[in-house]
DNA sequence: TTTAATTAAGACTATTATGGTCTTAATTAA
DNA sequence: TTAATTAAGACCATAATAGTCTTAATTAAA
């Protein structure tokens, strides 16, 4: 029940480049320097932060990442989910078949609806709020 | 980001009892049999619910577990918790000196707060509301 | 046109956590 | 005393996470 390392790293790098000036790029390894993240794997953490539009990434020399919207138009939901997929809370949102045999599936509509309030609790966090404190 | 198995199983298992005759002792087997759980497994799981108070457990011959309080009086926070220790959300919570070289552990304090109303929401559901739909 | 500097993609490996088994001890009823 | 149960925890297998590495694509500039 834990936020992985790569999401928490993710939130890391987002406040960070949120809380600098607006379109600079920043090179992954000026990123990994500075947020002490290992080069390699922020590769992959941001390459999935641009792939799902919250970070521009340009190639080639000069190349970089900056932010493509504000931060108060980016919540925690998105960074997560960027990094980590959709969030399902138990197996049974993930294969239905799980819990054919299992005694009693209202367990699974009551983890559902904590699932979702969940979720609306990561959307009510925008980056700005962090940097802002 | 999700639940553990153990966690899934105590839900269903503890559904199973509270929807049966009260005072009833159940044999860890039987509870096998009849929610799907490995026995062994289950054996760990039952364990962690009688330590924190939440099943009565009698060993020796016509031993067995059932509840200790009506299910109305027993949240699914206190079972999720029974099996998986407490919810830390994040490993900053954890240690307090992992984000010591991190950009900004404002970031820390809202994953607090985000994690507080999750619980919030997990005590907000007993057994009762889930074996009466 | 070539080269150097960057990101993209994904295969691969190492480490850690989860899921599950097994054995021995303690307890109780018969 | 014995059989049937739970208690505890060592142990093992599997899966997920964390991290590395290599090759390709892209771009700016020499």
């Amino acid at each position: 029940m834990k936020i992985t390392r790569a999401g928490d790293y993710a939130l890391n790098v987002m406040v960070y480049i949120g809380s600098q000036e607006k379109n600079k790029l920043f090179m992954r390894n000026e990123l990994s320097e500075i947020c002490g993240i290992p080069d390699s794997f922020l590769g992959k953490i941001l390459q999935s932060l641009a792939r799902e539009g919250i970070l521009y990434s340009e190639r080639g020399k000069k190349g970089g990442f900056k932010l493509l919207r504000d931060p108060s138009e980016i919540t925690l939901y998105e960074i997560i989910k960027a990094v980590e997929g959709d969030i399902k809370i138990n197996d049974c949102l993930v294969d239905s078949n799980f819990c054919a045999g299992l005694s009693n599936c209202n367990i699974h509509s009551v983890l559902n609806k904590i699932r979702d309030s969940f979720i609306e609790e990561l959307k009510k966090y925008t980056l700005e709020n962090i940097i802002k404190g």
